[in-house]
Parts: structure tokens; sequence; C-alpha cells
DNA sequence: CATGTGACTTAGAATGTCGCCG
DNA sequence: CGGCGACATTCTAAGTCACATG
């Protein structure tokens, strides 16, 4: 009974719930088990030890399942396990030690089975488990908080003792794509065990300082650049004497968050989206095949799901249907529902009734006749938008002029959650400046608010960089107005994002060192998180919070789920699961022995399907960890830095030589490997196979076209059928008289609508000069050339039928040039689809904009020449300028 | 501690524009 | 010299992570 409510919590409570329950029951059942204890437990194991595989645990059913896994694994987590008890006392644990037992085959699988609980009570009786749990023994619950304090003390002592052991861990080899940079460094290594806690080196400080100052200098316009840049330096110098401090506050992350972002802040607040234009009298969806009138309200939302009639991938989404027409309906409720033409009530109540298509009729023609305005026109609106926008652009921080990113209030609209998000389709709400927070300074003059209106609130948090900030209906998302990426603090932190990853440089050694040593550690939780962070630090996983139910279910590490991870003996591990954003990452990877072992207990029965692999680790807790080895190190840190650090190393073996091109090339390979490494990817759209195809296509195309100038070489000169053998005039390979005749076709018709499409341009002109167009006789006339081109076709498939010979003066020479440049053109075409097709699925901006220290690539631009516009769009420029001039091309990641 | 709040970075899709090829 | 695909920009969702709170 209490089994069933108890499935119910978060879904961490939930995985821990279950398997403690699992233990709970077994216990209640054969609670004196000690029989199955294999001998070198020791009592810290407690009651837990008690469990046993085979018990039915709390969802009995769907354990079964996992029994298959269950029993591989036994012999594995038998042997690792006793290793696990046996250390119990001793201090430090020993790699012998620990891989004797492993070799010790089959203990009886209670044992296993027995470790597990330990584990689990063992970290934690977990407070987590509490109002559900109130049914459990008292008594225990208390043991166990005991012994869970004692564990925590020995824990700590420990760690220490182990550190001073370290050295003799050789055995965890790094594996091989890391190891270079480890090697490197392994001197240094020892030392900084010591400083761990401290510091914040002042090391870099030379370079770091000139860095500072060209960030800190806009100068966006030349023309000003000079003045302003006085300005700044005096302010420099100001807040220079603080060098040494602002310095600091800048290279030490812990610092960054009770600091004063600015002294002064002015800014004009936001835009705001037009109000709704309701559709034209004429337009109206229909409801079982009758055009109704709605309120304008109402009629708001389902405009705006007639608009989104293209994208099938949103509108044929069944949640997303159903939330939309949820919140269409409350709406309708609300609104009094709809009218047809007689003004009568018609009530809306089944999505399938509704076509909006009338509204995405107008809309997409209101879209053309947008596009197909005349250039001026175009322009001149334009200019009025930024001109009306203009105000909004920028602000005065600390009295520079900065770039403001997104100054407009979202409009309303439908939610579109990714991946499978509950929510999807859910229709968010206009932005009332009721909701509204303003951050701005203190002496400011404060934006005025929509005439009638109201700002919810004014603040002056200097600790904040956001200069307007609301919160969003569906989800109660926070949304912030801030600066833009080419500002100075953006600027700023993005520096200190990638200083943070190339101090990480200095600790990698001795953290993958420790890491590679706690893969064995007897603590369950010290296991699992050196494990994760194994994963995170070998294949870039994200840290992986919890999430909420009423999200896409998607995991990061920390949250991997029991069937996300497959294991293949003898080490070979299988991730497949929904990252960040519904992407999948799928990869069949080889790790280290010790790691596929911990695997293999960390989805020990009773975890199955739904159970978190790391059910004794959350983010925080490894994030608390990774920083004690160095001053903001985070999870994600290790992504920047693995991604800095492969791009780092390919352009390493890279030499500069060859055309520009060839070279822009060499980067984006490069590019390309970190995007994989961080998963990066775009999705194929529907498009995308046909257009492949497409390619194809046109390759044959080419192809025949070589076909055909051999054929009349022969006409030319019959003995070249001697010369070259048969095969040489043959049909291409996958090339058939059934697909030439489809190609004639394609090629005739083709030369039809051109001209067709040409008639009727100029016939539009005509009409628009106010003369008479042409008639249609004339366009009968103009298809000639595709008749001809038919007839031809016509006559060289006739049996027999001949490929003249086409231009004037045909030679073979001639032939034979035209032969050749089509084998370019269709070498070309050949590399560059498979360059697409490799492409399909990597976006490779992701990578560049927050993961590869720009500095790298201003190197690469440097040492090979290459002008970093071909790498930096403007934007990327601007983002970057602290980039672009600080770095020689010496500097190194 | 667990959970919630808040602020900030990272992410792919949608949209806009621009350059290049036939 | 115009069409269209590639590339750039905009948009906002979805993460990370520190800190507050009970």
């Amino acid at each position: 009974m209490s089994d069933s409510e108890d499935d119910r919590p978060l879904v961490k409570a939930k995985s821990k719930d279950t398997i403690s329950k699992a233990v709970d029951a077994a216990m209640d059942k054969q609670a004196p088990t000690n029989g199955h204890v294999a001998p070198g437990i020791s009592m810290a194991m407690g009651p837990v030890e008690v469990m046993d595989v085979d018990q039915p645990t709390t969802n009995g059913s769907k354990r079964k399942s996992s029994m298959a896994n269950g029993k591989t694994y036994k012999d594995e987590s038998d042997s690792d396990d006793a290793p696990l008890t046996k250390k119990r006392k001793t201090k430090v644990l020993d790699s012998d030690d620990d891989d004797k037992p492993l070799k010790r085959v089959v203990k009886p699988p209670k044992v296993t089975a027995a470790q597990i609980g330990e584990s689990d009570n063992d970290d934690i009786p977990l407070g987590e488990k509490l109002q559900q749990e109130k049914e459990m023994i008292e008594k225990r619950a208390d043991k166990e908080a005991a012994a869970l304090r004692r564990k925590d003390k020995v824990e700590e002592g420990k760690r220490k003792a182990k550190r001073q052991v370290e050295s003799d861990d050789e055995d965890d080899v790094p594996l091989a794509k890391k190891k270079a940079p480890a090697k490197a460094k392994k001197v240094k290594k020892e030392s900084d065990d010591e400083d761990d806690v401290p510091l914040k080196k002042k090391a870099p400080a030379k370079k770091a300082t000139v860095k500072e100052e060209d960030t800190a200098a806009p100068a966006k316009k030349s023309g000003k650049a000079k003045v302003k840049k006085e300005e700044e330096q005096t302010a420099e110098d100001d807040a220079a004497e603080d060098e040494e401090e602002e310095y600091r506050w800048w290279e030490d992350p812990s610092k960054g968050d009770g600091t004063v972002k600015w002294t002064t802040l002015e800014h004009n607040g936001v835009i705001f989206p037009p109000e709704y234009q309701p559709l034209p009298k004429s337009v109206k969806m229909l409801y079982d095949g009758v055009p109704v009138t709605l309120h304008p309200e109402a009629e708001e939302i389902a405009h705006a799901f007639g608009s989104m009639l293209n994208s099938t991938h949103n509108v044929e989404n069944p949640t997303f249907q159903k939330n939309f027409f949820g919140d269409f309906k409350e709406m309708l409720d609300k609104t009094g529902h709809a009218t047809d033409k007689n003004g009568n009530k018609v009530k809306i109540s089944k999505f399938e009734k509704c076509d909006f298509r009338p509204i995405f009729n107008y809309v997409d023609a209101e879209r053309a006749t947008k596009k197909a305005l005349p250039n001026a026109e175009k322009k001149k609106l334009k200019a009025e938008k930024d001109e009306m926008e203009a105000p909004f652009m920028y602000c005065q921080w600390d009295g520079r002029k900065q770039k403001v990113g997104n100054f407009r209030v979202e409009p309303p609209g439908l939610f579109r959650g990714r991946g499978e998000h509950p929510k999807t389709g859910k229709w968010k709400k206009r932005v009332a400046p009721e909701q509204i927070t303003i951050n701005i300074g203190k002496d400011a003059m404060v934006p005025r608010p929509p005439g009638g209106h109201k700002w919810k609130e004014i603040k002056h948090d200097q600790e904040g960089t956001w200069l307007v900030m609301w919160q969003e209906n569906i989800n109660g998302a926070y949304k912030y107005v801030m600066l833009a990426a080419n500002s100075d603090v953006k600027g700023q932190s993005d520096f200190k994002k990638f200083e943070k990853a190339r101090e990480l440089k200095k600790h990698i050694d001795r953290i993958r060192k420790d890491y590679h040593k706690e893969l064995k550690s007897e603590q369950m939780a010290e296991r699992q998180r050196a494990t994760a962070v194994y994963l995170i630090d070998q294949f870039a996983l994200r840290a992986g919070n919890e999430k909420g139910e009423d999200e896409a279910d998607t995991v990061g590490c920390c949250s991997l789920k029991f069937e996300h991870v497959t294991l293949k003996p003898p080490e070979t591990v299988i991730f497949d699961f929904l990252g960040k954003d519904s992407i999948r990452f799928y990869q069949e990877v080889k790790v280290d022995p010790q790691v596929f072992k911990n695997l293999k207990i960390f989805k020990r029965a009773p975890k199955t399907d739904g159970d978190e692999i790391f059910d004794r680790l959350t983010t925080s807790g490894l994030n608390k960890h990774l920083s004690n080895y160095m001053t903001g190190l985070t999870a994600k840190v290790f992504r920047t830095y693995n991604a800095s650090w492969t791009m780092a190393s390919l352009m390493k073996e890279m030499t500069p030589t060859g055309t520009i091109p060839e070279k822009v090339k060499a980067y984006n390979d490069a590019n390309r490997k970190v995007a994989i490494l961080c998963n990066h990817k775009r999705t194929v759209g529907v498009g995308h196979a046909a257009q492949m195809e497409k390619m194809e296509g046109k390759i044959d195309g080419l192809r025949y076209q070589q076909y055909r100038l051999k054929q009349q070489m022969l006409e030319l000169d019959p003995k070249l059928k001697k010369k070259r053998g048969q095969a040489y005039f043959d049909l291409p390979e996958g090339i058939d008289d059934e697909w030439v005749k489809n190609h004639q076709e394609e090629l005739v018709a083709e030369a039809r609508d051109k001209i067709r499409k040409k008639f009727e341009k100029e016939n539009e002109k005509l009409v628009a000069d106010g003369e008479k167009e042409m008639k249609a006789k004339e366009l009968e006339d103009r298809m000639e050339p595709a008749d001809e081109l038919e007839a031809k076709f016509k006559r060289e498939n006739k049996k027999g039928g001949k490929i003249e010979a086409e231009g004037k003066g045909p030679t073979v020479d001639k032939l034979e040039a035209a032969l050749e440049k089509l084998d370019t053109r269709i070498a070309t075409l050949k590399t560059q689809s498979e360059d697409r097709e490799s492409n399909k699925e990597v976006a490779l901006g992701t990578s560049k904009i927050n993961y590869i220290d720009p500095r790298l690539t201003v190197v690469f631009s440097k040492k090979f020449d290459v002008p970093i516009e071909r790498f930096f769009s403007k934007t990327l420029r601007d983002k970057f300028e602290w980039a672009v001039k600080s770095v020689d091309e010496d500097w190194n990641f």
C-alpha cells in the first residue's frame, strides 16, 4: 500500500525511496539474515545487508524485468563489494585490495544485495525520505543516522589520509585522449595539493591586466574612440587602485556574486509588443465548416495557432494541440465563445472541428505582400522602426554607453516547449507593465510605464546586471533584459569563464588522479561522485540537475537513469538519453574498467527503469566537491575546458600551409570535432533528405550529360569505341533507360517552366507600365526551344537513334574539354554533398560562441594568416573584442 | 538537508540577409 | 541578375549554479 503511494514523489525522491523501501521490505522479511554476509563485512553494514536481490520489491511486477540485469552483474558486484566492506576499517583504500576481490568468483547473490542495501543506508538514511517513511521504524532511523554521522567522520579523516598516499595509484591510466595535458603537469601537482583551498593566484595578473584594459574600452565608433579611451583610462585608474582588487573579483568567481556590478545605471526600459490587430471581417476560422466570429482575445489565440500551420512540428504534436485547445477554450468560455454570421452563438468544443486554414492563408498572404514590398518602402519602414527603438538600444552603465540585448518584451504566443514538454502549446500571455520590475540607478530617471499603467517595482540592485525583469505565466520562469554580448560586463564574464577553464589546467591532473582512485572508494557516495566526474570529464556530459515533472524529461550526468546506460561487457557503455533541449545523446564508448564495474553496481537490482543511477549524488554535492580543488570549479567548467583544450591540441597538430579556404576548412574541421564532443546538434529538417536527393539527382544529371558528350564523340569518331572500350560509353552506373526518360521529361519541363516564368514576368511588367500584355500565342512561340529539346530527345530515344553532336563546329577535343569540366563539377558537388552529409546534424556555432576560447581562434588567424573575418562574424568580433585585441600568435590556452 | 528563488549562460529554431552561382 | 541556399541574427527555451528559506 504505502508502496504505491511512495511512487508519487519527485523523481529523485522516488528512486531513492523505491530502493530504501525495497530494503525495508526485505528487512522485514528476513531481518536476521546475517548468513548471507560475506566474510569480512563489517558491522557498518548494519541492517542493510539483509536485502536480497530476489526479494520482491516495491513494484514487484516492474522489478522483474530487471532481473536479468541483476544476474548478469552478480559476480562482478560481488567481488567488488567484498572489498568495500573490508575496507571499512582501513584508512586508505588500496587498489590491490580492491583488485583481488574482483577476481574472486561468484559469491552468493545475497551478498550482493546486501551490499546495495548497505550502501543505501550507508550514506543516507536520507533525510530526504521523510514523510513517506513515517512508518519506518524509528529506532532504525536513529541508528542509521548515527551510523551516518560516524561515517562522515571516518570519511573526512580518510580523505585526508588519502591525499598523502596518493602517489601510488599509478594504475589508473587516464584515457589516451586526455592524457597528454595531464602528463605535462605532473610535476607541479604534488605541491598543489597543498593549496587546494586557497588562492587565487596572482600570477597571470600581468597579462590579465592588460586585457582588462583592452576590454574595458568600448571604443565602438572610431571617431569618439580616442576621447572615450581617455575617459576610460581615468575611470580605470580610479577604480584601479582597485586594480588589484578589481582584478581579483573578476578572476575569483566565488566573489562574483556579492559584488557590485555598477554604480550608475540609466536606461529607458522596454518596448512592448503592439496590441493585437483583429483579423479583417472576411477572415474567420471555421468551426464545423462554418465561419465563426470570436472575441478578439480568443481570436488572438486562434490567430497564433493558425499562423503556425506551416510548422507541422508544433501543430501536429498532440500535446501542443491539447494545451493550445485547453487555453483557447478557457478564453472562449470567458468571452462567450463564437457566433456565426447570423449572430447565433456557436459553442466551440472540439479541436477537430476547428479549421484554422483561413487564418493561415491570410497570414501567409500578409507575409508575402510584406516581402514583396518595394525596397525603398522596406527601407523606410526599417528606418522608422529603428528610430523608435533607438532609445532602448543602449543604456548608460557607469557612464558608458552599452548595448542592450533584448529590449523587447516577449510578445504573447503559444509556448514552444521543446521535446516532450508537458506544457508545450499553452498560451503565453501578454505581459503587463504591472508584472515588470525595473532595475536602475538611484539617480536615474525611471522610464515611464505605458499610459495608465504602473511598474510592478523599481529596484536599484547594483549586484544585478539586469535592467528589466518579469515572470512568465506558464512556468513562472524569469525573463531578464540584460546587456548585449558585446558589452563590457558580458565580455568580462566571458573572459572570466575562459580564464577559469584555463585555471583548471593546473588542477586537472590531480583531479583525475583523485577520481580514478575514488572510483574504488568504499563509500558509495564517493564512488558515485568519482564516476560522475569521470563521465563529465571524459564525455563532456552536463551536470544534470533534477527536473520537475512539469518539464520535459531530459537528463544530464547526475540525473542519468537506469535505462539511459547500457553495459556491454567487457567495458563498453552505451549512453542513450535526451539531454538539454531534448537533443539525443547517443554514444557507445569504452570506459575505464572500474567505471564499468561501478556503473554495474549503480544499476544493480532492485533498481530498474526510472531509477537514478547516481542515487547518492546531487549536482550541488558534486560541485561542492569540485570547488575544493579550485575556487569556482563546477561541472560546467569541464565542458569549457575540454572543448578549448581539444581545440588547442588540434591546432597544434596543424601546419600553416595551403590556401585560405583550406585553412578555413582545417579550422572548421577542428571546430566540428569540438561540436561533436559537446553533442551540439541541429535537427535536420524533414526537407533535408529530399535536398540530399536533389543533389544526388544533380550529380546524376551531370553524369548523364557526360554520357551524352561521349556519345557525341562517338558520333564524330566511331573509332573511339575500340580505343576506349565499350564500357566507357555505357550509361553510367545507377542510370538506366527509365531514369533517362524521366530525366529528359524533367529537363523539358524545366525548360518550359523557365520560359513561362520569364514570359509572365515580362507581362507583369508590361501591365505595370500600362501597356498591353503579350498574347498566349507569343508564349507558344517562345516554347519552341523546349519543344525542340523534346523532339530531339524523342529522336535520340528511337531505336538506333543517335545523339547528335551539339555546338558549332564540334570536335572531339572540344567535347573532351567539356567532359573534363563536368568532371570537376561533379567532384565539387560530391565533396559538397559529403560535407553536407557529415555536417548535417552538427551545429558548429554553439561551440564557437560558448566553448572554444576565442583567443584560440585569434591565434589561429594570426599564425595561419587568415583574416579573422573568416571565423568571426561581425557580432562575434564585437563579442570577442577582448580576445581579438589582446592576443598574439604565441598565446596558449 | 530539501526545496524554492533568482540570475545568469547555453542552446536550437525561426527569421532575416546576403553572396554566389548558373 | 535573380533565385536560393548558406550564413548571420534574433528569439526565447532550457540549462547551470549559488543562495535563501523552512
